[in-house]
DNA sequence: GTAATTCCTCTAGCGACTAGAGGTTCAAGG
DNA sequence: CCTTGAACCTCTAGTCGCTAGAGGAATTAC
């Protein structure tokens, strides 16, 4: 039997974040003590395990709580469910590109002599100037 | 002078977000009628068009807030703020393209047969397998 | 003049934690 | 057996950037 301490130090999972997990209906401690400390398992040490590591690829805690629910044998929907995560990260990294292009054409603007306004202060506030769709 | 719904029309920017802009100080009313409405010029209409921007772009209300209070000619000052925010998005990047890459991995996993748990479960609990450090 | 629309303030909720107060239990050493 | 100190407990509130809803007042169009 492992304490919450225990588990917290071999997953890297805080202690009050543990607490909260359980709070949220994700995990459970297996047994409480006399004096009402959390008792768990091997199993609930995996389990633990499996969650971080699915929020460290970004999974929400919902993702997570279908993932964890799920029969094991239904490859369908883990794949549906991995796969729509893996298009989200894709959606998100063209985001991020199509950010990084136009703040560098901002900082270009600037050609940093002293003696007016900063353009990139103009770039900001210049909608006209910006390539991509708000 | 503009009503709050004009602004959010020629902004995009939503009514309850502007006067949230109010409540943590980003923006206010140059006017109110007399009966309580805000009522804004074309400078407090640029200046929302400005964060406007700069929230697509990812900064922090806090970023913003320090550079709508910078003097304009501070060069120094507003290239560190983009910079810091550009190394921000390349690392974030980084960070998307490693989950990318240990998604497909964990895809991969599953061979799709259905006389046994889903590889993709397995690979998710199963932190040894994982290239990149947590 | 009335009806529709917009506006007002206020409170509470989201996700995924984190921080702190104030108190209790456990494990180890003497 | 007893003391000490670390770890534990519950509970509340705060973070960020909004969003939603209640309940009511002002404005605008016809």
């Amino acid at each position: 039997m492992f304490s919450i301490g225990d588990l917290s130090r071999h997953t890297g999972v805080k202690v009050p974040t543990i607490r909260y997990y359980e709070q949220v209906g994700l995990i459970e401690a297996d047994e409480r003590t006399e004096g009402n400390q959390r008792r768990y398992s091997r199993a609930g040490l995996e389990r633990l395990g499996f969650i971080r590591h699915a929020r460290d690829l970004g999974l929400s805690l919902d993702a997570i709580r279908a993932l964890v629910a799920l029969d094991p044998a239904d490859h369908a929907t883990t794949h549906a469910i991995a796969r729509e995560h893996l298009a989200d990260i894709r959606d998100r990294m063209g985001r991020l590109a199509r950010l990084e292009a136009e703040l560098k054409r901002i900082m270009a603007a600037c050609d940093g002599s002293h003696d007016h306004e900063c353009n990139i202060l103009e770039a900001f506030a210049d909608h006209g100037q910006c390539a991509h769709e708000h």
